[in-house]
DNA sequence: GTAAAGTGTAGAGTATGCTCTAAGGTCAAT
DNA sequence: ATTGACCTTAGAGCATACTCTACACTTTAC
């Protein structure tokens, strides 16, 4: 497909995912006789797993780290699961500060909650 | 205290803890009679909830409305309580997506370590 | 009193991740 | 053959969050 298609159907910008591509995010990127890039069918469901993890506090850097070990199966496995490994723990340590951030805000929100209603109540 | 064991004590450069405060991050800061900072106690605890709600994705934008909603008790409590409301939510949010992104991950580690199995094993 | 260490402001510079523009080549329809 | 939509690259511009520099004032130590 065109890039005008895969921006339509990924809602990211030509400019962004010319962008990606330079910075090694996608690597199968054809070019027709034209010129012009030809995406693979599965260029969707990559650049939506950019975006998740882009949205999730990844960097650019990080995304590629690990699309570059899902993609080549064949270099080197044992790197690819111990940076796998790598990251899962980052993820989990993530979500258990997250899980602290959550108990706080829950509290206050209650306090706050409580103090409305005292000044309303009054 | 000075700017100099702020710094220390956090591990922020005085560079950042001057631009924290010039975005609004950090507001009870006295000036001494010769126009030094002095930072209160607690001011060393706020710094560091700045840190770890930024380590975790959020913008200083963002820390600022939460932490102006956690000073400003006489301000408006509901509406404290509806951001703080919000923010958990995005939090929750946010931890549901890195629940799969660590299942994903895991997925993608016991795969690659059985490929590494594999090729050593044959 | 003077040198070194600490602090102040203003503003320039950097890294990341876009976002947009300029200038030009390609293609399909008329 | 020209118009208009779509594509190309290179590079400028922008927002966020620092990071550092220059230059001046204050304090501390000798």
């Amino acid at each position: 497909m065109r890039i005008a298609e895969l921006e339509q159907r990924t809602g990211v910008s030509r400019h962004t995912l010319r962008y990606y591509e330079k910075q090694g995010l996608l690597r199968e990127v054809d070019r027709r006789g034209n010129n012009y890039r030809d995406y693979p069918e599965p260029a969707v469901e990559r650049v939506a797993m950019v975006r998740q993890l882009k949205g999730l506090g990844f960097s650019l850097r990080e995304i590629r780290e690990v699309l570059d070990a899902l993609r080549d199966d064949r270099i080197d496995c044992a790197r690819g699961a111990a940076l796998m490994a790598e990251k899962r723990e980052a993820v989990e340590r993530r979500m258990a500060e997250l899980s602290e951030v959550r108990d706080l805000l829950a509290r206050e929100q209650r306090k706050l909650e409580e103090s409305a209603a005292r000044s309303r109540g009054t």
